[in-house]
DNA sequence: AGGGTATATACCCGATTGGATATATACAGG
DNA sequence: CCTGTATATATCCAATCGGGTATATACCCT
């Protein structure tokens, strides 16, 4: 599967955006995070290793913990392929600027409106 | 399904994505977007109801053609979503660069699938 | 070694997905 | 009305998903 497939599909389920909305706070381990849900902990077993498998999280190891913490770059590639589409669509340039500012440290300049 | 599902579940599809890709030079047929696949016509006319059903796209009616469209809102929620994040690990991008001065080995690969 | 805690793995199951083919519907034009 | 074209719907099928329970593994502590 391919880096978007995996990321956006990661993100189309409310519990694992849920975890990754509990995991801005910081690093957790598996029982902490299943605690908001009333859900077995195999499920959100399942539901860290989607996560990880699409690269969203990393794990360590504390003990017999196996705290999580978000990893931001399929993020990036997530938020990058929209912003592409909110340029176009909404005529934002300031955000592709930024973009492409961040990615290419250099200006993409382009004077064709709409 | 909640709004954010539909739209990160329609775009956990690389063909649902190519489709959006391509709709934005403008409005297309079904069997214009379907010509660049190698899939039924009805697959992609499946494909099409779930990016309808995810709000992504609408139709309109000319003659027989149902010509689709690209629309923002969803798009727009899904890129809040993610923005929300961005500044997250921009955030600790920043700090990380306080804390060990240089640390670059960022690739920008401009990866858009298609 | 044995017990307790945290997490992972192995199945099971019903629902959904993504593809196919065959058929139905909607419309244009002769 | 008939034909051709564009698109949708109806099944079918194998694979995946998201949940469950039961069990295994990993680690700490006494």
């Amino acid at each position: 599967m391919d880096q978007l497939d995996a990321t956006f599909a990661a993100l189309a389920d409310p519990t694992r955006r849920a975890i990754l909305a509990r995991l801005i706070q910081g690093e957790a381990s598996v029982m902490e995070l299943a605690e908001p849900f009333a859900m077995s902990q195999p499920s959100i077993s399942k539901h860290l290793k989607v996560l990880e498998n699409a690269g969203l999280i990393s794990r360590g190891r504390d003990a017999q913990r196996r705290p999580c913490r978000l990893e931001a770059k399929p993020l990036a590639e997530a938020n990058d392929w929209l912003e592409r589409y909110r340029k176009i669509w909404e005529g934002n340039f300031q955000r592709l600027d930024a973009l492409l500012g961040a990615m290419k440290a250099e200006k993409a300049p382009d004077s064709t409106d709409q």
